[in-house]
DNA sequence: TGTTATTCTTAACGCTGTTAAGTTACCAGA
DNA sequence: TCTGGTAACTTAACAGCGTTAAGAATAACA
């Protein structure tokens, strides 16, 4: 192993350590509430050395909505591998999205409430990110219900985005009202899922 | 009339004034694009004199909700009145509340996903906001709805935990996701809506 | 006019993201 | 082993932030 692939190794395993350590902090005191210099403070490094690994703050959201959408992209293949039934892969797709938010509720909001780190819809499908592919997928699933006549045919996307919406909903109203019934989240979220696929049945 | 009177009547015009030009930059700007020196700007005071008219940041914050809640509960009210039907009311009120979050995105974000301003559920309750009373009118309709047997006999609050996520993710992903289908929004909205009403139906 | 309360401002503290410039550490070739 | 260069990192600074303490100006009343 050449002198320079050493540095690279140790290089790369800096920036995962950077990451990692930024992650913690942004889901802990969220995206105000984090900032370089406590990062820096945790890495024991000075500010500016992060700016050698990520462009800036912005730059490390992105990475860890990245790494998000990158395991929400492998749960979605697992579900659609094991089972047959596209109805149930959907059904288990949206359960396994909402049962996220609902355990980490802070990551969830700083993945989707927090800043369209993914630009508009154009610059999205240039991208190739991950958060694309896993849209893509998420429509293929939608797509295969309607073929197999399970589902109303409506146009694909909609129907996907009342999914999303439902998930979204859900975790935002966790989140942020106070007014919400503390404890019955799982209830709601049968309650919303299940009502959804019964009105969307053909 | 006396001129204390006069005073406390221009105090009032001014923390009008205030609160107009805080709700303008908090809209245009988001939270953190607001700042008080640029409110102090717009109304040419300096930083330190909104002060005296509001606690802090998070006050002025607070104001501009319950404004929203005072409108909201005002046109519940109305829908009420004209229509006997409650399953119609019902839908009528949701509907309302996503018409408006499409159409002020920016306002629905500041009043619902920045900050949890009237805190925990119990601090809620004791506070007597007009947040708080516009939630249990809206839990009354969805009462009626399930008293008149239009619905299935789940528990009120699940039901309008659930309606108010509909509207809430509608939102926040036309705000929030680039990947939405653009345009399509109020076609969502319906399909989203009408497949719950669809599904929870008794 | 003198006293007092109200209203507003100036100055400051300790934060923030980010950049420019300078320093140290290390590796390659002579 | 010495030298040149580069990669890694730090110090210092700019302009902005929310908020507070203390002082100045204004207006109301005696």
């Amino acid at each position: 192993m050449g002198i320079t692939e050493k540095r690279a190794r140790h290089k790369e395993a800096f920036r995962r350590e950077i990451l990692d350590s930024a992650r913690m902090i942004f889901i802990k005191r969220g995206y105000d509430g984090f900032s370089m210099r406590k990062l820096a403070e945790k890495i024991d490094y000075s500010p500016t050395t992060i700016y050698l690994y990520f462009k800036n703050k912005d730059d490390l959201l992105f990475a860890i909505c990245e790494e998000f959408f990158e395991t929400f992209l492998t749960e979605l293949n697992r579900i659609r591998s094991v089972s047959r039934d596209p109805l149930r892969t959907l059904r288990q797709a949206v359960l396994y999205l909402i049962n996220f938010g609902l355990l980490n509720p802070d990551q969830y909001k700083l993945i989707f409430f927090t800043k369209s780190v993914y630009g508009t819809r154009e610059e999205l499908v240039e991208q190739e990110t991950m958060a694309r592919n896993t849209y893509f997928v998420f429509m293929e699933i939608v797509q295969e219900c309607i073929a197999a006549g399970k589902l109303r045919k409506l146009e694909a996307d909609v129907i996907a985005d009342t999914f999303a919406i439902a998930s979204h909903g859900l975790v935002a109203k966790s989140i942020f009202c106070a007014n919400s019934a503390k404890g019955k989240n799982e209830v709601v979220a049968l309650t919303l899922v299940d009502a959804l696929l019964r009105g969307l049945r053909k």
